[in-house]
DNA sequence: TCTGGGGTCCTCGTGCTC
DNA sequence: TCTGGAGCACGAGGACCC
């Protein structure tokens, strides 16, 4: 299965002279399941995946012997237990893959600090500056997934190209535990066989459109004029066709701003009764703060987000009169805004999410007293979340939540399928 | 077998101000 | 005083990513 492939003889030397700039895509086999299999050696060779279990959850990451049966990431667990009858499920330990993508971005930074991390489990490295003290791009991809693999036990694929976005095909087409090279002067020979679909940012919609256009391969739409692209897509036209022409100026930018942070749940059966809808939204609040406050955020903006049976969803957004970390206020907006959603009946509710917006940091100072109306000026809620934030530090395993959660009945008890939040 | 949860970005419509 | 256009902010929703 392993796939270590350049593409062409230079790339095993160091006479590559042609890289103006070196790009790495770092990307992590099966993730959740590698860190698991860590855990659980007792696991390997057999089909696994990792999944909450419940009636509506889905394949977190599925091990290569499970995706042989054609269990794939996103498929509803039910599914894959039917393709894959007697597969193990891992439940998911968000703090365990956290703390090894963590480990895993110690070692790239150890190569480059021009590292763009992506996601929990990729990593884009521009690498231009270490060629004279590492060697060719090839060698420095084998490095780096030899150091991964000797330090962390977890394997990785690495594409190296001249531009972020054939560094993420390579490594993507070149999983499981790969290397694949993709040199200046070939981007256009790789690129162009592949379907449309292999570009970053086409997804199932835009492949259709693109399919019933007679558009299937790169090559295809490398061809097309960019005035026609532009009256077709809008400005997404010519910025795809310089994508698929290999053309791609994007930087590796180490920082990366976060723009919103949100917390939603998926109910085990549909609810429509406006006194769980509420303990759910104050609930979601409470943790949705929690998480503001340890990543040093405040709102100010407050969006809802429903899902019905039917899977259609709706939104509603509330700009705040000044930015907030607690669930308080957060759950008194987001009520608004739900109430303002159900119109007054009741609707089944599949989903509901709340999601905190416009991010600005805590210690921000904010006049807050002269921005709130009188009538609509949230308790002081900081104190006693400062306090209950000391005590979850100090007794992780409390259980502190809102009164209204502690009545019978609450969405932690057992109703709600709690799903890991990345 | 039927579609989670956490994000970002973009487009379009609407309302406000000048 | 009314009207229309430009520019902007905001909200809703869609598409995409992992």
């Amino acid at each position: 299965m392993t796939e270590r492939r350049t593409l062409t003889s230079a790339e095993t030397g160091g006479s590559d002279g042609s890289w103006d700039a070196v790009i790495l895509h770092v990307d992590m086999d099966a993730f959740f399941l590698s860190v698991e299999l860590l855990d659980h050696p007792e696991l390997a060779g057999i089909p696994s995946l990792v999944a909450h279990r419940g009636g509506r959850s889905v394949v977190l990451s599925a091990s290569y012997e499970a995706r042989a049966f054609g269990v794939r990431s996103a498929m509803p667990l039910a599914h894959a237990q039917a393709l894959c009858p007697g597969v193990a499920v891992v439940e998911p330990r968000r703090e365990r893959y956290a703390s090894a993508s963590s480990d895993v971005m110690r070692i790239l930074e150890s190569f480059t600090p021009a590292l763009e991390q992506l996601s929990i489990d990729e990593a884009f490295l521009d690498v231009s500056g270490a060629r004279r003290r590492l060697g060719s791009p090839a060698r420095i991809g084998a490095l780096i997934r030899e150091q991964v693999r000797e330090r962390t036990g977890l394997p990785c694929t690495v594409g190296a190209a001249a531009t972020k976005s054939v560094a993420k095909i390579a490594s993507t087409r070149a999983k499981p535990d790969g290397l694949v090279v993709v040199p200046p002067e070939r981007t256009r020979a790789y690129l162009d066989p592949l379907p449309v679909s292999a570009l970053w940012g086409v997804g199932p919609v835009l492949h259709q459109r693109l399919v019933a256009a007679g558009l299937t391969t790169v090559a295809d739409l490398a061809a097309q004029a960019p005035q026609r692209m532009e009256r077709w897509l809008g400005v997404q036209g010519p910025a795809l066709l310089k994508l698929a022409r290999g053309i791609d100026p994007r930087p590796v930018t180490p920082e990366r701003e976060t723009k919103s942070l949100g917390v939603e749940k998926t109910f085990e059966q549909d609810v429509r009764d406006p006194a769980d809808l509420h303990r759910h939204v104050v609930a979601l609040a409470h943790e949705g703060a929690i998480r503001l406050r340890r990543a040093g955020f405040r709102a100010g903006a407050v969006s809802v987000k429903v899902k019905a049976p039917d899977l259609s969803v709706k939104t509603r957004t509330m700009t705040l009169p000044a930015p907030v970390d607690s669930a308080g206020p957060l759950a008194e907006a987001a009520g608004a805004l739900l109430a303002g959603l159900m119109d007054g009946q009741r609707i089944p509710v599949r989903l509901l999410g709340i999601r905190a917006e416009r991010l600005s940091g805590a210690d921000e100072v904010v006049q807050e007293a002269l921005l709130w109306e009188d009538e609509s000026a949230p308790a002081d809620w900081s104190e006693a979340d400062r306090v209950a934030d000391d005590i979850r530090r100090k007794f992780p395993r409390a259980a502190l939540k809102p009164a209204t959660l502690v009545e019978r009945n609450t969405p932690e008890s057992g109703q709600v399928q709690r799903k890991d939040i990345r």
